[in-house]
DNA sequence: CGAGGGTTTGAAGTGCATCAAATAGTGTGG
DNA sequence: CCACACTATTTGATGCACTTCAAACCCTCG
């Protein structure tokens, strides 16, 4: 008995540390993360798993412990719109405490994954009752939408070899700038569409990357000799002051 | 002197009920909003003016009573990316409360205007201090992200000439649905910038859709027969629920 | 009237999508 | 451990959408 209370309390405790390292959770006081981790559900998810379908009733909000989860709209055409594809340490469906109480866009698993969800009812209770609660949830959400309105200058300045070398900038570790290593965290076909462009451009795009930049690509381990030399071809096209590998 | 109290009266007066018509301020106390009206300074703008640059310290945010103003990044190679063109009743600028206090786009007039400006320090009190304030300004901010995340798919799936489509049925009035006629609000070069097209291409693809839909466009001045045949040939590509002209 | 910006039109080029097919990679059952 | 099935990825050929560059047109306003 006693070591079942303990594991509970391990588990207890992994979420209420994860939830402190967010920006959503971050300075609440201790009872309050408590009382997240005491309604959470943990979720183990494999590749192909829904969690939810945009126009369901929005009860669950989630945070992603390990893994990568695609948000997207389909659309009457039968295509899908991917617009954000979220990793470990991200909060996601949280918006819909606003509005219909539905979910405005759908969710799925494209990487093995854990997934912890809270009550929305719970964010809601405390958004109205907790000034600082409230005061991160609008700090999140200014993130976001900054976040947001870059992906729409992107979509409509940069090439598709731009915006690839765009997001290799996004997913290198920030202190490194040469002979860098990593491996695309999903499939080539999802970066495409998360992209906004096809598989088959995708493929060619960064065939033509690599000249331009000198990266080379083997399967989907990448190395990069240079940041800055992507940065140069990539960035020309951007805002003043942006910097890729910063948001 | 009782006639230069009762201009100023009737200012504030009018300050008020604009004020109290936005979503941010929607439900506010009244002596809150008198508050703001103190504080506020009304500005009279012609085309070209600018409102203020990106990167520029933020201490005033503002309110359109009138007029059009465009917001937009520049890019190191010098164009420009426009992602918004607001008129009467919205609010911009007050997103940078939060972050680096400083504005994240520019903002210049576009057709002669009235902006109403309110210090940003006055919007941080009260977003601390009172509840109400808080939730309406989160409820605006979801509202906004929804309206950008569709804006993203827009540019992901939509042609130039649904996207057209789609910007002229937000710009119908909602009751009617045949013999609709109404001006385009601002520059066609303008229009093709926030829809991320060509002036080149806006016009072509004006012309087809002209072709497509039965619509006429003489100047400034579009005649639309039928909302639905712009519908029908618009927003197939979108997801679904989504009601243009419901943003 | 004439200058200058906004708008349209034409010709040619580029980028991305599409359709089709080949190749590589992965997991399955034998 | 191999053959097979199936998926992911690449490659080729072709077409369409949008851009670019250039020039004409149109409208407004001094």
């Amino acid at each position: 008995m006693l070591a079942h209370t303990q594991i509970l309390s391990d588990a207890r405790q992994n979420i209420i540390s994860l939830l402190r390292s967010t920006p959503l959770f971050k300075n609440m006081p201790e009872n309050v993360l408590v009382h997240f981790a005491d309604k959470a559900q943990t979720n183990s998810m494999q590749k192909g798993n829904v969690l939810f379908l945009q126009g369901d009733s929005a009860e669950w909000f989630y945070l992603v412990e390990r893994g990568w989860i695609k948000l997207f709209r389909d659309t009457l055409d039968g295509t899908q719109a991917v617009f954000d594809i979220v990793n470990a340490g991200v909060i996601f469906g949280e918006d819909s405490v606003f509005g219909q109480q539905a979910y405005t866009y759908s969710a799925e698993c494209v990487e093995d994954c854990n997934c912890i969800m809270f009550p929305t009812s719970l964010l809601q209770f405390y958004l109205e009752k907790n000034q600082q609660m409230a005061f991160n949830m609008m700090q999140a959400m200014a993130q976001r939408q900054n976040t947001q309105s870059r992906e729409i200058e992107h979509l409509n300045v940069q090439t598709a070899q731009q915006r690839i070398g765009c997001l290799l900038l996004r997913l290198c570790p920030t202190q490194q700038t040469e002979n860098i290593s990593l491996n695309l965290p999903y499939d080539k076909n999802l970066i495409a569409a998360r992209l906004g462009m096809k598989p088959e451009t995708f493929s060619r795009a960064l065939a033509k990357l690599r000249e331009n930049t000198g990266i080379e690509i083997t399967g989907s381990k990448v190395t990069i000799p240079s940041i800055q030399r992507i940065t140069d071809f990539t960035c020309s096209h951007c805002s003043q002051s942006f910097e890729c590998n910063n948001i």
